[in-house]
DNA sequence: TAATATCTTTAGACAAGTCTAAAAATATAT
DNA sequence: ATATATTTTTAGACTTGTCTAAAGATATTA
């Protein structure tokens, strides 16, 4: 069975608030992340559940069925293996890949990402450090992986990850060499805003509170 | 501006008949190559037109504008690139391509296939030996590429690409070892059927008229 | 050149996905 | 608990690309 990309990016955006919001997605939620109206999203709800893919009662949201999971599941890995292959291989910058990575993810090839993820030596997590779910749906997790703000004064870390993956966040956090990879320490915090002072590399910057609770860090030691 | 996925397939579908045939692409030959019905090539023939992409005139078939050239021979550009990184990267056989392919020449993207060309250092030909056009147009030529059945007994050639890309064809290349860049030598010749003997890699096998006609050789010396 | 065959276009319909406007249900506030 | 606000659904319409059936051109053949 394959579905058209409509419905595969419905999946996906159920799969998404779900998993930030816990079961039962409205169908305003759905409407707002899809950029469409909601009326829309009542029509193709409907259509989603009489496939079995979704569970909807009228006025009471929908959430997934373990089949529109799986399939869910396999379209971000679909996504995070190609942004890896654009990142690795074609030299993109991890926040020029996310419109391309919409598109291919929705290309119709049992193999092909499979390919593509032995070419790329199977890689667990993308370039903004989200885990890669495998063939069987299995997402990979990360020992001590917390937000930047639980980090206490004189704790380091590595940026692992960023939650919000907003393109001008991203760009920001590029300016600032906010970078995954990176190696960073907490040097002061700010009572009366939560702002911080965090040390990269030998340079020291301020970052807002809004900024550090949306990057992921894996804790030294 | 863009163009829908059918656009671009019209777009190629007459840029292949034209190539092909010469001009005027009729409603019926399109409608043939594109697997639908003649009522609807019509319709998207006008749409085509009034975008300039095409000049119609009713009855007498379509041709190309040179806007209209330019983007189908861009698809094709994208869609040959993408077979290269298919068979060289993902190490897919040649005739596993085509419809996975098909797919990715439509991502919308400028920069995504020049990347992938660069990633690939600018190939010229595809893996079925089809010139790759470069960015502004300009399609690569070989030197002496001729059809086999031009090749007279006695002489040698290497087998550089074929003129039909029919899956079962290229199967059936793959199973007589009749592939891209192997040497092969004409033996003998049968006048009643036009059919040939000829060497490959130390064994002789014979092969009709029909095979020899698509198989393009380039001429030893 | 008249009759027939073939090709092409038109007219009207359908499916997918979307929309607006209005009605129905649910939630919130006084 | 009643009025108000918000959310959700319905009804009907639009677009893209397709189709069938019938009518209109063009080509072929006698």
């Amino acid at each position: 069975m394959s579905y058209t990309k409509t419905e595969e990016n419905y999946l996906k955006a159920i799969y998404g608030i779900e998993s930030k919001f816990g079961e039962s997605v409205s169908t305003n939620m759905l409407a707002n992340k899809l950029e469409t109206k909601a009326s829309s999203v009542t029509d193709m709800v409907k259509k989603l559940a009489k496939k079995e893919l979704i569970t909807y009662e009228k006025y009471q949201g929908v959430s997934l069925t373990e089949c529109g999971k799986d399939i869910a599941i396999n379209i971000i890995r679909n996504h995070r293996i190609w942004e890896v292959f654009l990142v690795e291989k074609l030299k993109y910058k991890w926040d020029e890949v996310h419109e391309i990575a919409e598109q291919l993810e929705h290309i119709k090839s049992e193999e092909l990402v499979d390919r593509l993820d032995d070419f790329l030596e199977h890689p667990s997590f993308d370039p903004h450090g989200d885990p890669i779910p495998d063939k069987k749906g299995n997402i990979p997790t990360r020992k001590e992986a917390i937000q930047l703000n639980e980090l206490a004064i004189g704790e380091e870390g590595i940026i692992v990850g960023v939650k919000n993956t907003n393109n001008e966040f991203l760009q920001y956090l590029e300016e600032m060499n906010l970078t995954l990879g990176k190696k960073i320490k907490v040097e002061k915090e700010f009572d009366f805003d939560k702002s911080k002072i965090i040390k990269i590399e030998k340079e020291s910057v301020t970052i807002s509170k809004e900024v550090s609770s949306n990057l992921i860090i894996e804790k030294s030691q």
